[in-house]
DNA sequence: TAGAACATGTAAGACGTTACATGATTCA
DNA sequence: TGAATCATGTAACGTCTTACATGTTCTA
């Protein structure tokens, strides 16, 4: 359903074609994931089926044809409800909580170096997050509203991945001045 | 790969049977995904065929029979192994943001209305989190350092909700000062 | 008398990733 | 010459959720 509503409102936003869409999705922080050709030319389908889009076929010389998709009054009413409805906590997957869950198989030495290597990926991360806030890029700006609505959608990702640094430094420094094996 | 991890991880601790590990894993703030029949069931025959795990069955009077499971010294090995992987940075699914990022279709009071409601439901998991732990509940403490670990992990959760429902105040804050409408 | 807990599993489907397939053009 | 970009899609596979199927015992 998240895929579906996120091309519905990019489309809302400016027709695409299915290519286009991938793109953006890809290169976006906030939807990144299902950002691959298997379900988003499906969802496209699917939503033309539905006639939640319609789709317009431009002919490029010298360059296959280009699908263009817009979202109808039906899709934009299909777009309205979901927007309204009840919004969840977020859900995170944080393999390494299970690495260090059973860390007790392995030395002190490991257990710092694994949470050294976490808390450099995490900060790699945080950078990148950080480089997509900062720069402009092309996000809807269609009333200052919507512009300060997706900065703090930025800054989402940025607190998040800021709090996971903070708590990786901090359990490291602690782990080492315990010293439990001593 | 991460369920099989759990489970060779939660058999090391204490041998089990298949509907202990749903129950454990379905109660943890952790691993609760994939805390179901289908999976638990598959990979334990997958991990007892590679010989990762081995079962003995229990037969109880009047309850259906139950099959303990134990993990074996390959078992250990590759749980080992994938202790020592390079951890990964977490991934965070917040069909949330996707709301914010076309609420340029919903006026001030939905944005805000819904923003309160996701302040809620986020402040509703983060007094789940802390109360879980806080309690000191069933966890392995086999060493002082395997205890405060699982503290930290436990405080992982507490401070990845604080900072989202922070996060959360303070936009719909901004957005009711800003007053954009006006 | 109905539902929850105990205990094992199966089936169907949604969701997600990776790789494959085609074919022209542009750039290093 | 080989890779990347443009542009559409398919196939295979893995993960995850929901519901079904069976059968006893205990509790409300």
């Amino acid at each position: 359903m998240e895929l579906r509503d996120a091309i519905l409102g990019l489309l809302r936003w400016k027709p695409a074609s299915g290519y286009d869409l991938k793109r953006i999705i890809s290169a976006s922080d906030i939807f990144y994931w299902s950002g691959n050709n298997n379900q988003i030319y499906k969802s496209l389908l699917e939503l033309q089926k539905e006639g939640l889009v319609t789709c317009q076929v431009q002919l490029q010389e010298s360059l296959p044809a280009k699908k263009i998709y817009s979202i109808t009054a039906e899709g934009l009413e299909a777009l309205r409800q979901s927007l309204l409805a009840a919004p969840e906590a977020p859900e995170r997957h944080n393999s390494f909580l299970i690495q260090l869950a059973w860390a007790e198989l392995l030395p002190d030495e490991a257990v710092l170096a694994l949470l050294e290597q976490y808390a450099q990926e995490v900060a790699v991360r945080l950078q990148m997050v950080q480089a997509q806030a900062a720069r402009p890029g092309s996000r809807p700006n269609r009333s200052p509203r919507e512009t300060y609505l997706w900065q703090r959608i930025a800054d989402n990702l940025v607190s998040c991945y800021q709090a996971e640094l903070e708590w990786a430094r901090q359990t490291q420094q602690a782990l080492q001045q315990k010293n439990f094996k001593a």
